[in-house]
DNA sequence: GCTTGAACCTCCAGTAGCTAGAGGATGTAC
DNA sequence: GTACATCCTCTAGCTACTGGAGGTTCAAGC
């Protein structure tokens, strides 16, 4: 049984953060002790552990629910856990394509810069490119 | 040369972000028309897609602010510029780690729902580990 | 050259996702 | 049985946007 301290610190999440998480509904409500503190299982370090890491890596909280919704319910109707496994797929991918060249260009600055001259830097350009996102832009936010 | 509403279809950004972000200094002041509208050429055109792509990827306005640094003074101390570029390099591969696990978890679940069955899911798990970001939360946030 | 409508302007208020602090109760270790 | 770290609720503030009111500008068509 963990307190709501030690449930922050292992998953490096802020003690008001956990409870904020609660109040909307992300994470379930837990166990009281008789004087009114949290208890929280393993359960719940997983789950919020989960949370923390998809928002690190960019996900909007309603994104996480879904990704939780599809470890919830693991019986529900097949094509729809199909349809949010795929169109998450899709954003991970484009994610890591960006990932990917971003990381390249920073370690080409890295080897560079040992060689003791500053590089002309690229790190702007190498996340500059539409190629992959102009079905996303098209005729939006205009 | 753009107006503030093509810049925005072309980068996928609301109009209002972008004075949003003239105005906390991440976009520089552009220039004006007679009557006082924004105009922009393809040097804020590649700023603010470079924004856009690493905010999508989860990087702060604080990091992308350095990164855009970088870019800008390619003749600063080098020892500098590589403490930084190193700096975000390891955050861009921890996120690539947890992303690729991310990915291989649901085409997983892509793969055996295609089967018929909806699969156990474990997109949970795969973010659960904490192996590579112990140092990050040890003693962090309590 | 004048009109007209979409796009622009500023300013201000609202939202998502936290984060910090006040003021007080609880729990465990001596 | 008393310290004192941690917990509780509540409220207010912060970052990173987003939307709307009320008014101005620009470019296309007459």
């Amino acid at each position: 049984m963990l307190t709501i301290g030690s449930l922050a610190q292992k998953t490096g999440t802020k003690v008001q953060t956990i409870r904020y998480y609660e109040q909307i509904g992300m994470m379930p409500e837990p166990g009281r002790t008789a004087g009114g503190q949290r208890r929280y299982g393993n359960p719940e370090l997983d789950r919020l552990a989960f949370i923390r890491h998809a928002r690190q890596l960019g996900f909007s909280l309603e994104a996480i629910r879904e990704l939780l919704d599809l470890s919830d319910q693991p019986d529900r109707p097949c094509h729809e856990a199909d349809a949010i496994a795929r169109r998450q797929l899709k954003q991970v991918e484009q994610r890591l394509a960006r990932l990917e060249a971003l990381r390249t260009e920073l370690k080409r600055m890295v080897h560079e810069c040992s060689g003791g001259q500053t590089a002309d830097c690229r790190v702007l350009e190498v996340l500059r490119d539409h190629s992959e996102c102009l079905t996303d832009h098209a005729g939006i936010g205009a």
